[in-house]
RNA sequence: GCGAUCGUAGCUCAGUUGGUUAGAGCGCCGGUUUGUGGUACCGGAGGUCGCGGGUUCAAACCCCGUCGAUCGCCCCA
C-alpha cells in the first residue's frame, strides 16, 4: 500500500463478505421479529445537540465524561454524535408530539459513535439495534419488549445466552439503597481497590459488579437492593418477573446488575452469554449482548412531562459474532462466454433472468480457455455456457439438479 | 486512560548468531493441456519488510518513538 493512501480512523470498521452476511443477517431479523411485535420503525439523526446526551446520560458518567465525540459547528453550536439511541428518541418524542401516539413503539438502527480504547467487540464506531416503549407504565411493557429481545436471540440461533435481570427501585428505593451502599463501603474503603475506591464517589452501585479479588469479600454480605425496595418497586418487580414467566421467557436473577446510565429505574436487564459457553469464547473479554431498561425519570431531564418509558439496545456486531460467518447467498445461474462471439446473447439472457426475479452473473473477460474454470468457483444453480457460434440455444446448461437449476433451465428453454 | 503481545506480496505465513538481488503456498494475469465439468503443466506481475529516527562496515532482524491490530484493566452494546 502507498504511504499516501489515508488510513481508516481507528475503531471503525469496513465489513465484507460473510462478515457482511451476518450483519445484515442481524438487521434483517431485527426488523421481521420488529414487524411482529408491532413496533414502528423510526430514523434517527447521528447528531444532536450535546445537551440531549449530557443531560440524559449524566454528566458523570463515563459516556459523557470522556466518550463523545463532541464539536462546534460553524454556528458555534456544540454538537455530539450519537453515543446511543434512548436520548435522541426521547428528545425527539418530546418535539415532535409523538405524546399523541402513546404508549408508543418504536424500532431503530444504525451507527453510535464513542470514543473507547477499540478491542474485539468494541469500536468507535460500532452500531446498534434498538427498541423502545414510551409512554407505557405497565410491567407488560418491559414484558413485551424482554420477549421480544428473547425471541429476537432464538431466531438469530443464539441458544446460550441467559437474560439477567434485576430491578434498581423507583426513585427512593434506588436513593435509599445508594445512600446505604455508599455507609458499608465507605466504613472499608481503605481495603478496597483502587478502582472501588473512585467508583464509591462516581458510581457505588457498580462496585457490586466488581470482579478484583480485593473487594469480593464485601460483595457477598453487600447489602442488597431488595431490603429497600419500596412495596410498590417490589409489585412492580414481581409483575414483570411472572409476566416473563407466563410468555416464556427463562431468566436469573442478578442482584448486582446496576446499568452504567443514569436515567434507569426499575427494570434492569442484560443478556449475557453462560460462562463457558461458546458465545462467552466468540466475545472476548465483552459480555453483554443486549442490555437496557426502564428509564421514567428521562424525559422530565430533557424539560418534558413526566413519561414512563422502556428500553433495549444490542450491538450488532456483537450479534454478528455470535451467530458466525454466514455465507453469501448462491446465485441463481451464472453465465459464462466462453466465444466473445456469443456476447451480445449472453447479455441478452443475463438481462431477462434478471427481470424476471433470478440472480444472476456473467463472466466475459480474461482469457477465454480461463473463463469456464472461473466461472465454476462462483457458488451458482446453474451454470450456462456460450461456446459454440450456432444461433439459438446456450451449448449447455449445467447445474446442482436442484428446484432451482430446474426453473432457470426452464426459462431459458421455454421462456417461462 | 493504564498494562502486555504483535505488524514481511491481495491472503496465510517462512526468513538461521544482523551478512549478496527478501521467499513459499493460495489468489491474480498470460500461454499450453483437458472438455458432462472446480484438470495438469509452464511463465508473469506484485514488497522502500506498518511509518519515522538511532546503533552498525552492514538492519526484516538490535534500540527508541509513532500509528494500527489483538489481549487484559476500565467501561459498555
Amino acid at each position: 500500500m502507498s504511504k499516501k493512501t489515508p488510513q481508516a480512523i481507528r475503531g471503525t470498521q469496513d465489513i465484507f463478505g460473510s462478515d457482511a452476511e451476518a450483519f445484515a443477517f442481524v438487521v434483517e431479523t431485527f426488523e421481521r421479529v420488529r414487524r411482529l411485535y408491532r413496533f414502528r420503525r423510526v430514523e434517527m439523526p447521528v447528531f444532536e445537540k450535546t445537551e440531549v446526551f449530557a443531560r440524559s446520560l449524566g454528566e458523570t458518567t463515563d459516556v459523557v465524561s470522556k466518550e463523545m465525540y463532541s464539536f462546534d459547528d460553524r454556528g458555534g453550536e456544540s454538537l455530539t454524535l450519537r453515543p446511543e439511541f434512548t436520548a435522541g428518541i426521547a428528545r425527539a418524542f418530546l418535539t415532535n408530539g409523538w405524546q399523541q401516539y402513546a404508549p408508543l413503539k418504536v424500532a431503530t438502527h444504525g451507527p453510535l459513535f464513542r470514543y473507547e480504547r477499540p478491542q474485539k467487540g468494541r469500536y468507535r464506531q460500532f452500531h446498534q439495534i434498538d427498541a423502545e416503549v414510551i409512554g407505557a407504565g405497565e410491567p407488560q411493557a418491559d414484558v413485551e419488549l424482554l420477549a421480544m429481545a428473547d425471541q429476537l436471540l432464538k431466531e438469530l440461533g443464539i441458544a446460550d445466552v441467559t437474560l439477567h435481570l434485576n430491578t434498581l427501585g423507583d426513585v427512593e428505593s434506588r436513593d435509599a439503597w445508594r445512600a446505604a451502599l455508599i455507609d458499608y463501603f465507605r466504613a472499608v474503603k481503605d481495603q478496597l481497590s483502587k478502582d472501588s475506591q473512585d467508583r464509591l464517589e462516581k458510581n457505588p452501585l457498580r462496585i457490586l459488579d466488581s470482579k478484583d479479588p480485593r473487594d469480593k469479600p464485601f460483595l457477598a454480605d453487600a447489602l442488597k437492593i431488595d431490603a429497600f425496595l419500596s412495596d410498590e418497586a417490589r409489585a412492580f418487580f414481581a409483575a414483570v418477573t411472572s409476566g416473563l414467566d407466563a410468555a416464556g421467557v427463562k431468566w436469573v436473577r442478578a442482584e448486582s446488575l446496576v446499568r452504567g446510565l443514569d436515567y434507569y429505574r426499575h427494570t434492569a436487564f442484560e443478556f449475557i452469554p453462560d460462562e463457558g459457553s461458546a458465545s462467552a469464547a466468540a466475545l472476548g473479554s465483552q459480555s453483554t449482548v443486549l442490555g437496557g431498561g426502564r428509564y421514567d425519570g428521562l424525559m422530565e431531564s430533557l424539560g418534558g412531562a413526566a413519561t414512563p418509558a422502556v428500553g433495549w439496545a444490542a450491538g450488532i456486531e456483537r450479534l454478528a459474532m455470535l451467530v458466525g460467518a454466514r455465507e453469501e447467498a448462491k446465485a441463481d445461474a451464472v453465465i459464462v462466454v466462453e466465444n466473445d462471439e456469443r456476447l451480445d446473447d449472453a447479455i441478452s439472457l443475463l438481462g431477462k433472468l434478471r427481470s424476471c426475479g433470478f440472480s444472476a452473473e456473467m463472466i466475459a473477460s480474461g482469457s477465454p480457455r480461463k473463463r469456464f474454470d472461473k466461472a465454476k468457483k462462483i457458488p451458482a444453480h446453474a451454470l450456462v455456457s456460450f461456446v459454440v457460434t450456432d444461433e439459438g440455444s446456450p451449448m449447455r446448461i449445467m447445474g446442482d439438479g436442484g428446484e432451482c437449476h430446474t426453473a432457470v433451465e426452464s426459462f431459458i428453454l421455454t421462456g417461462r
